[in-house]
RNA sequence: GGGAUCUUAGCUCAGCUGGGAGAGCAUCUGCCUUACAAGCAGAGGGUCACAGGUUCGAGCCCUGUAGGUCCCACCA
């Protein structure tokens, strides 16, 4: 390989062919080794039958970042991959392909079906991981796992049995969301409520044996009439006292239904008379439980109405609404319709309204095992990032109910509860206990449910390390350090994996929790299939390369911030990929098959100290930021750097030396050593959030080195700190600033050069101007440069500029355009008016003086002094011009 | 109904514990200067939503108002 790099950087001449290296050298993978630290990051398992999307690209971005930058401190940095069955997702999309082949869930059979999830699971499963390669994720592939995987299996029936031995599993006919097209029941956390509009329907109820007297209820559902069981009023209710305790006569229906007084009842709140239909609202069921009502099921599975329904059995839930507000108005019951909009849910998945309904379900019972949960991130234990998280937590901890976790599903964890067929008992055991402990007989069924996708998900940080068996991975790698996802699976999976880490593991399973927000379209809308707006990570990696596509979703964003998707922005991200590109083209150029030795610290330029400074402030910030999960920050400091320092100054000043070997080969050797010192600190600091441009030019340049991912993290180091560099580059950058802007706007070519004077009484600023003058010639544009202590030999009419403690002469003759040269001075005359009254006003606020931090003050004294003298020059000047 | 969050340059957004308003893109003007035109140099552009308050000092802290977004919630 020759130390050359092309013209322009082209990611797909590098990307696979690094990633392979990788690989090959199992540099991404982490063995257990008591000499080091461990930190351990889990990733939250891609669904099997996903595909990466803008979600996966940021989130894993996010945690390769952090694995990189550890594993560069040199910690023993485990990234646990592995994918998720995801049953609801993936029993659909299976059911689907088999629709087209013509095929029957049913007809399949349990078995059958399954085989074709697992056909499936083989198939996809593997797809999302070979796009996760493509982000550049160094991921430990060797421990990838799968949630139905044998461990994971285990690991969760073994939680399931400790919980139901302990009561905080329980089986029990409950109000449970139904999707009727899932035909599954789903936790509370799988509905979304939408506003929709919709309408009240106030009937009137029947007084039974008092002809003409009416209840007149309200509801939105009036379907559920068909299982009304009563009707309430508040007891307080001056209105309703003398019919509570009366019966009524269902309409339509002609059963009897007592009324009876709840203080769950709002006086305020439509008629006051709110119809009770325990086996579908969650509400009514509570009322039902208090004054011992039945509970009339009147729905199918699929939503349609149910033999309880007589006549109106087999139509669909709004078919039969129809058909019975129709019915009712006939009869004269149906007192108005009056519009309202009010919340339905619907399910996450299909977004299908939910109907409530009772059912016999397992569920987790929460009050006790959310406690220390609450308690690890109020004390600290958990710490939330960014930290308004907390409140979101503490909203859905405070107001938990019990998890309906069994799911009428059959891509799952099956439920290891087993049933007599003769006697109804069950038992909770490992496997079949083939006879029943009640009747003795032998006919043992398991349970057909399987469990809530999420009560596998939950055991993720351990049942990935080997959990219930106690590994060795385990005890060194648990708990994980941070955990990095979307807020938008907070209740779904964070808290369910803390609980679950403090009950199963008596420990948190992480200590940070780093949430990211989603990647929304241009406009601001979420990505999603049906808008047809997402964009593909992918066609943006085979586009502009997967280190723009990462530097793009981390910069630019506060932590936890939605954020908007732009090609304008992969642009620039590539666009600086290829400034790095070409710097490092530039200096290997220059390098050659030199080779260098670090010089000794009196032999380093002005210059030098300065770049050296700078890079090693940086190096602290970053790690700083980093520490601190600042990934935005950190980064954006590390582009500033390498492109407004490195590059625009630090490369164009070296130049005078590198240029000029023959002049002075040590002092040229000297600037070729510093050019790459700092070019390699800083792809050190870039390397976690573009790992394959920074490793490429890394190895490129230093044939003898491996790998950068396994390369030191640099460190602040006092000897690189040279203040007095830093303030003297400062005038030098004032020094060639000024005179740009003025040959800019004097309209001096680029290609004339100019003889330029320094004026400075300052002897530490004379001789800084003196020793770097070989060093900024160029950036000049000078032709010569003269630093001296007064005016004396130089034209009258040259143009000047005024800088901090020097005035600047450019003798320009024939190009000097007087008005536009008075013009400018009084432009800036103007500029130094106001900054005078600004600071002036400040020091002479006595409160100022008295309070303010006395650095403040002496800082503020020194700019006053320093805008008095460049006054009191442009003034000279301008009085010399009249 | 409760809560969170946002309102900063034409656009998209940064701005950490309060101490002279920033970036990218876009616009305008010059430059093919031997690393890079995916570049270089220069410029224009903002009463930091509004109204109060705390402070020597507020984009940042407090209160309120208006508008947007999101989450949670069993008012039938």
């Amino acid at each position: 390989m020759s130390k050359e790099l092309a013209k322009t950087y082209d990611p797909k001449d590098i990307e696979d062919r690094l990633y392979q290296k990788w690989e090959k050298n199992k540099y991404f993978h982490a063995k257990v080794d008591r000499e080091r630290k461990p930190f351990t990051i889990v990733m939250p398992p891609p669904n099997i039958t996903g595909q990466l999307h803008m979600g996966h690209a940021l989130d894993n971005t996010m945690q390769d970042i952090l694995i990189r930058y550890k594993r560069m401190q040199g910690y023993n940095a485990l990234w646990q991959p592995g994918t998720d069955h995801a049953s609801i997702a993936t029993e659909v999309k299976v059911i689907e392909s088999l629709k087209e082949q013509g095929i029957d869930k049913k007809e399949l059979g349990r078995e059958g079906f399954l085989k074709k999830a697992w056909e499936w699971k083989e198939e996809y499963g593997g797809r999302i991981i070979k796009q996760l390669k493509k982000l550049g994720s160094s991921a430990d592939w060797d421990r990838e796992r799968f949630t139905m995987d044998e461990g994971c299996s285990k690991a969760v029936q073994e939680v399931f049995i400790k919980l139901y031995e302990k009561g905080l599993i329980y089986k029990g006919s409950r109000i449970v969301n139904w999707c009727p097209v899932c035909k599954t029941s789903i936790s509370d956390a799988e509905v979304e409520h939408e506003e929709q509009d919709g309408f009240f329907w106030h009937i009137n109820y029947p007084v039974k044996g008092e002809e003409g007297r009416f209840v007149e209820i309200a509801t939105t559902r009036p379907e559920t009439l068909l299982g009304d069981t009563a009707v309430a009023v508040n007891p307080d209710d001056e209105r309703y006292q003398d019919i509570i305790g009366k019966t009524l006569v269902l309409p339509l229906v002609g059963r009897e239904i007592p009324v009876v007084a709840d203080h769950y009842v709002d006086k305020e709140f439509g008629t006051g008379c709110v119809k009770i239909t325990p086996a579908h609202d969650p509400n009514d069921f509570e009322v039902g439980k208090r004054h011992s009502l039945p509970e009339i099921n009147v729905l199918n599975d699929d939503a349609t109405i149910n033999k309880n329904g007589g006549k109106y059995e087999g139509m669909d839930r709004y078919e039969a609404r129809k058909l019975m507000v129709q019915e009712l108005e006939e009869q004269g019951l149906l007192v108005k319709i009056v519009p309202h909009s009010h919340n339905v849910g619907t399910h996450d998945r299909c977004s299908t309204t939910v109907e409530p309904m009772v059912k016999q379900q397992w569920f987790v019972k929460m009050d006790e095992l959310i406690k220390p949960a609450v308690e690890a991130v109020k004390d600290g234990t958990i710490t939330l990032l960014p930290e308004r998280m907390d409140k979101t937590y503490f909203n859905w901890t405070d107001n938990i109910r019990d998890w309906c976790i069994s799911r009428q599903l059959w891509w799952g964890h099956r439920i290891p509860a087993y049933y007599c067929a003769d006697c109804n008992e069950f038992v909770v055991a490992r496997e079949n206990p083939g006879k029943c402990p009640k009747c003795g007989c032998t006919h043992m069924t398991q349970d057909e449910d399987t469990l809530d996708t999420w009560f596998s998900s939950a055991l993720w940080p351990f049942s990935t390390l080997g959990w219930p068996q106690k590994t060795g991975d385990l005890d060194y790698f648990y708990p994980n350090d941070v955990l990095v996802t979307g807020y938008d699976i907070i209740f779904f999976w964070v808290i369910r994996m803390i609980f679950s880490g403090f009950e199963q593991m008596g420990e948190a399973p992480f200590k940070t929790v780093l949430f990211h927000g989603l990647v929304r379209d241009s406009q601001g809308r979420k990505m999603s299939k049906s808008l047809g707006n997402g964009i593909d990570p992918l066609e943006v990696i085979d586009k502009y390369g997967a280190d723009a596509l990462r530097l793009t979703l981390i910069t630019g964003n506060a932590p936890g911030n939605d954020m908007r998707f732009y090609w304008e922005r992969v642009e620039a991200s590539r666009n600086f990929a290829n400034k790095v590109w070409n710097a490092s083209r530039f200096i290997m150029m220059n390098i050659g098959e030199e080779t260098l030795e670090a010089p000794k610290m009196e032999q380093l330029a002005v210059e030098d100290q300065w770049i050296l400074s700078r890079v090693n402030t940086l190096v602290k910030d970053v790690t700083e930021n980093m520490e601190k999960y600042e990934l935005g920050i950190a980064v954006q400091k590390v582009y500033d750097f390498i492109w407004d320092e490195f590059c625009d100054w630090y490369i164009e000043i070296a130049k005078a030396r590198t240029f000029n070997k023959e002049a002075c080969l040590e002092s040229a050797k000297v600037a070729m050593w510093t050019l790459k010192t700092v070019l390699i600190h800083a792809l050190k600091l870039l390397h976690p959030y573009m790992p394959f441009i920074t490793e490429e030019i890394f190895c490129t340049m230093q044939k003898e080195e491996e790998t950068i991912m396994l390369s030191q993290w640099p460190e602040y180091q006092e000897a690189w700190h040279f203040a007095k560099a830093e303030e003297a580059v400062g005038h030098i950058k004032d020094l060639i600033k000024g005179i740009r802007n003025t040959r800019t706007s004097m309209e001096v070519p680029p290609s004339r050069k100019a003889k330029v004077f320094i004026v400075t009484e300052d002897p530490g600023l004379k001789d800084t101007f003196e020793t770097m003058k070989k060093a900024y010639t160029l950036l000049a544009s000078a032709s010569e440069i003269q630093v001296q202590q007064d005016k004396s030999g130089i034209a009258e009419d040259a143009v000047s500029v005024v800088i901090p403690g020097a005035v600047v002469f450019l003798p320009l003759e024939d190009l000097v355009d007087f008005e536009k040269e008075k013009e400018r001075l009084q432009k800036e005359k103007e500029r130094l008016r106001k900054e005078l009254s600004r600071s002036k006003g400040m020091l002479s606020n006595e409160n100022f003086l008295k309070r303010a931090p006395e650095a403040k003050v002496q800082e503020e004294k020194d700019k006053l002094a320093k805008y008095e003298q460049m006054m009191a020059q442009v003034e000279e000047r301008l009085a010399q011009m009249k």
